[in-house]
DNA sequence: GTAGGGTTAG
């Protein structure tokens, strides 16, 4: 922390309240930065120029609806209290705007207050930070290169601003003319590496960094994650030494999303844990309800869904969004509807999230209005709105409208049907005894069929007791997953069906001599 | 006060 120049170092800089209030906006915690403010108003009558500038940081982290009315009612506070020409708040409140709303960025400069120089050289970096977040990077290095002072935070930000727009080589040679380093510098170098990919390169600048702080392991943790280095990213986690939420979050975020539901609970119950207890907000609880949806794990979703409410999370819309994943897998999908229909604002996401789970539970009618309606507000529909699409299609057995959505994906929406799509499409051409068609489908396929592929036709070959096609199919579903007894059941099924009884006899000795013998042999007629 | 980390969908 950077000490107030000598005039500013009046009382109220490093006051109890405005170091909580501070901390607060530090770890990521702006209800409880402006909670405090609120409380330290109560406690004593003379308002602190220097907590109001703490709490203005925190208010760009509110979610997004509640931001600009904060923003706004602090402004008038400021304005009411006579404060807003102090140059913390000032600076703090001009930074703020040009958070919220860019376009009023280059007012920084013409600041209220004359400005001295320290106040200027702060709204320099504000505006500079604006620019670099505008992706400007030419406007951004025109300012760089005409301030009359620049500090570590200058360079930082022109060096982070550098390597994440890809400009590596310009970033390493401006961090090597820095005339000053800390922690953030050499982030700011670490994240431009992370970005790019190269995390061997990233890996090797963390482990010899002279200065790390919190910052830079979770910026390793999480690259690791992107990257679905979980054990990576695991080991570096426990070697943290003070571990703060955005460190468990992020932790619990790798887990969850690199498919390891189970862990990520783990992770969250440990840090739920008495003696360790770091109290969680609205991204632990993303986290987490991914993972319960994951597991299908409802009945832990609901707990989480009350302790929300207990620890004062407030349910904004990613948490909602999350919540409609969860009922939609767990069939709740009245609860599901609740959810999505007191959303704020309704995005690809929350519309797919809906989208997907009417295709899972057969619920056509509404998964094509919801299309219609996500269309009509302009919102593109991806690859997963597609998911949704095409099962609800499959559900219903309406082969031609599949079709004519299959088609449009790519004719229309310029998207490229992944494995899944082809997947329900093989599934239900198959299934509704369009058997060539299925297959020549998988035959057209760009990627790599995948087993399930291949079991999807088995199936419908087994449905319509084709022998010929479902020998075929079964080879390649043999070969892509040797282990799985399922596919020579699938087969044995479809030979028992057809009275096939030397060729039954045949599979199952393939069986034994490949080593997938225990299976029951009832299963083989069950069907037939 | 300015830089730097975690964010939901099949």
């Amino acid at each position: 922390m950077r000490a107030p120049p000598a005039a500013a170092a009046a009382a109220g800089f490093n006051s109890p309240w405005t170091l909580a209030i501070r901390a607060a906006a530090d770890q990521g915690r702006p209800r409880r930065a402006v909670a405090l403010y609120l409380s330290s108003l109560r406690a004593s009558h003379r308002p602190c120029p220097f907590a109001l500038a703490a709490v203005l940081k925190s208010v760009p982290r509110l979610p997004a609806h509640d931001a600009r009315p904060a923003a706004a009612s602090l402004h008038a506070h400021l304005l009411r209290l006579g404060l807003l020409s102090h140059p913390y708040p000032h600076a703090a409140l001009a930074h703020l705007y040009s958070r919220l709303l860019p376009a009023h960025a280059p007012d920084l400069l013409d600041g209220a207050p004359a400005l001295r120089r320290h106040s200027l050289l702060v709204a320099s970096n504000s505006l500079l930070a604006s620019r670099l977040r505008a992706g400007d990077i030419p406007a951004a290095r025109a300012l760089f290169d005409t301030m009359p002072a620049r500090d570590v935070v200058s360079w930082n930000s022109m060096v982070a601003g550098l390597a994440k727009a890809g400009h590596l080589d310009e970033a390493i040679e401006l961090f090597g003319q820095m005339p000053e380093r800390n922690a953030a510098s050499w982030n700011a170098l670490l994240c431009g590496f992370i970005a790019q990919g190269q995390l061997a390169r990233a890996r090797e600048l963390f482990e010899r960094m002279p200065v790390r702080n919190n910052v830079s392991w979770i910026t390793m943790i999480s690259g690791y994650s992107k990257a679905g280095d979980v054990q990576a990213a695991a080991d570096l986690f426990e070697r943290m030494e003070s571990k703060d939420l955005y460190a468990w979050n992020a932790m619990i975020a790798c887990y969850a999303q690199n498919g390891c539901a189970q862990e990520a609970l783990g992770i969250f119950n440990r840090m739920m844990k008495p003696h360790v207890w770091v109290l969680p907000n609205e991204k632990t609880f993303s986290s987490v309800i991914s993972a319960c949806s994951q597991l299908g794990d409802l009945t832990f979703g609901l707990w989480v869904e009350s302790f929300m409410g207990s620890v004062g999370v407030e349910l904004d819309d990613h948490l909602r969004t999350a919540l409609v994943d969860l009922y939609t897998k767990s069939g709740r999908m009245d609860r599901a509807f609740d959810l999505f229909r007191g959303l704020r604002m309704r995005d690809l996401v929350s519309y797919s999230a809906m989208i997907v789970g009417c295709g899972m539970h057969g619920k056509l009618s509404e998964a094509v209005g919801l299309f219609k309606e996500m269309s009509d507000a302009k919102i593109d529909p991806n690859a997963v709105t597609f998911v949704g699409l095409l099962s609800a299609y499959s559900h219903a057995g309406l082969v031609e409208e599949a079709r004519a959505c299959f088609a449009s994906m790519s004719s229309k929406y310029r998207i490229n049907p992944t494995v899944e799509h082809y997947t329900i499409m093989v599934d239900l051409l198959g299934r509704n005894g369009k058997l060539d068609e299925a297959f020549q489908l998988i035959m057209q396929m760009p990627m790599r069929p995948h087993a399930s592929v291949w079991g999807a036709l088995l199936l419908a070959c087994r449905l319509h007791t084709n022998v010929e096609l479902g020998e075929i199919v079964a080879s390649k579903c043999f070969e892509l997953e040797p282990e799985e007894t399922g596919y020579y059941i699938l087969l044995g099924n479809i030979y028992a069906q057809a009275k096939k009884w030397e060729k039954v006899k045949r599979l199952r000795n393939l069986m034994v001599e490949r080593g997938l013998s225990k299976v029951p042999g009832s299963s083989w007629v069950q069907v037939a």
